[in-house]
RNA sequence: GGAGGGAUGGCCGAGUGGACGAAGGCGGCGGUCUUGAAAACCGCUGUAGGGCAACCUACCGGGGGUUCGAAUCCCUCUCCCUCCGCCA
């Protein structure tokens, strides 16, 4: 099944104060289509205390502003007095609202944090198409492109093919930051700038992209808007003395980049395209992935970024999706692309496919990028809005992000791809230019 | 890190306790005039919450306090600028 229809629309509502996630009136006008869209998720909201705390917030607030009109009228009226018994008297009796307001204040204060602080819990919720489904297990493999090289050797895996050529060493990673860090050296180092640098081009030039140079730190704040925050607070590096925050995605600095403006509809759809380094901990994935370079601490990204009009948001994550497999295409390196189901959707997309690389000596398929549309959600965090015309009340954008590739993992699909029986390398034509002109990484480069 | 200065609406800039959501200017929108445009003149021109109609409430960097009443007074935080130190 999928998500009702009635969730897919609504006004757009902030919370006074403070930041919204979805849009607290679809809780409001059907709590129990939010409450199984969220079960499809595999996913828990508090939305039985949402409605609540909403409930009682608008009766706080209606006591409170009642409270203070007569208070501005009274003291409107004392300012124009003569002085005298009766304006004195007057002021005497303001004591006891005064007190009432604060207490009132004090309680609105408190439910409107509880009321936030649940907001912030609630995931995204799925579009419509999204196939319904428990966990990753039942992920829909889409489409799959390019033909699986036929090697007439045993294709080594990266964490053989490299360290017997020199550019990648893992004990001297481990010798400085310890396990999950290694080092590039050489050629490795250099392919994989080459890489960064020829996407960054490719989607500039082909794509339409703008290249933004963000932070890789960044606020508290923006781990929020992003959606980071509450849910993966474990998984990032963080500076206690600062308080600054390692981004784990250029997809974080890329939603704020724009935080608490309003955009001109003309201006949209707002494409940008970011390399940065990506920091995580790895808190949750345990023993997995421990050989080789696939899952560091530390790793780059080239990241894809956009702020559309919320009817050509659809339209755009196919697109995005293209220009990422336009990398594969160019690499020439069998690539699929992964429908994800809602069960593995993460917690601020609507709608998500992930592209993956063939690696013939590790032998697995590699996700590479991950393709998001995440609607109003991020936007909504971020105050990001736009106006149709002038004059025009202001609505929320969406947001779209997609990996335009992640780094180690593409080396990856590259050195196992291009691996030869000598145990040397050929470097795809696309990043010759990038490499100096060189065709084939061998020991003795 | 040390010393000093500052933060007002899209922008500039007045405002040091009482009708200020905030003068004035610029920009923008609409209108008059004009064959058209410019100029001139007139009007409009922030956001959000609640009612969801009239209307009410909140917001002058953030938070707290004093007061019947605060953009205006006090405390505190953040950010920006200048000078010194340090530095890629």
């Amino acid at each position: 099944m999928v998500c009702p229809s009635s969730l897919r629309r609504g006004a757009h509502v902030v919370v006074r104060g403070g930041v919204p996630m979805i849009d607290i009136q679809r809780i409001r006008e059907d709590p129990e289509a939010v409450k199984e869209a969220i079960a499809t998720l595999g996913a828990e909201a508090p939305i039985d205390e949402i409605v609540n705390l909403d409930l009682k917030r608008r009766k706080l607030l209606q006591e409170l502003e009642g409270l203070r009109q007569g208070k501005n009228e009274t003291s409107e009226r004392i300012g124009r007095m003569e002085p005298g018994d009766e304006r004195q008297g007057l002021i005497d009796s303001m004591s006891g609202v005064n007190a009432r307001i604060k207490a009132l204040e004090s309680a609105l204060r408190g439910n409107e944090d509880a009321l936030q602080r649940a907001m912030y819990e609630v995931p995204n919720l799925p579009d419509a198409s999204v196939p319904v489904g428990a966990d990753e297990s039942e992920n829909v493999v889409l489409r799959e492109e390019g033909r699986l090289r036929k090697f007439d050797f045993e294709p080594l895996p990266h964490w053989d093919l490299g360290p017997e050529l020199g550019i990648l060493d893992f004990e001297r990673g481990v010798k400085l930051s310890g396990s999950r860090f290694y080092i590039l050296k050489g050629a490795g180092a250099k392919l994989q700038r080459a890489l960064i640098q020829w996407m960054l081009d490719l989607h500039v030039s082909d794509h339409g992209y703008t290249e933004i140079y963000p932070p890789a730190i960044v606020k508290e704040q923006c781990m929020w808007g992003a959606g980071q925050l509450p849910k993966f607070a474990d998984n990032i590096y963080r500076d206690v003395e600062d308080d600054l925050w390692l981004v784990g995605t250029a997809e974080i600095p890329l939603t704020n980049l724009h935080r608490d403006e309003i955009l001109e509809a003309e201006d949209l759809p707002i494409s940008y395209v970011a390399y940065t380094p990506c920091f995580r901990r790895e808190k949750f994935s345990g023993g997995r992935d421990v050989r080789g370079i696939k899952r560091g601490h530390q790793f780059d990204k080239v990241e894809m970024y956009k702020f559309i009009l919320p009817e050509e948001s659809y339209a755009a994550l196919e697109q995005i999706l293209e220009h990422a497999a336009a990398v594969c295409r160019a690499l020439e390196i069998p690539y699929r692309v992964v429908q994800m189901v809602t069960g593995d959707l993460g917690f601020t997309a609507a709608k998500k496919y992930d592209l993956e690389l063939w690696a013939p000596g590790s032998e697995e398929w590699l996700e590479v990028s991950s393709v998001s549309n995440c609607e109003a959600f991020q936007a909504r965090r971020t105050h990001i809005r736009f106006r149709r015309e002038k004059g025009a009340k202001p609505e929320y954008v969406h947001t779209l992000n997609g990996s335009g590739l992640a780094l180690p993992r593409t080396l990856i699909a590259v050195l196992e791809n291009y691996q030869q029986a000598d145990g040397s390398v050929i470097v795809p034509d696309v990043l010759r230019p990038y490499m100096g002109g060189m065709e084939r990484i061998a020991l003795e480069n």
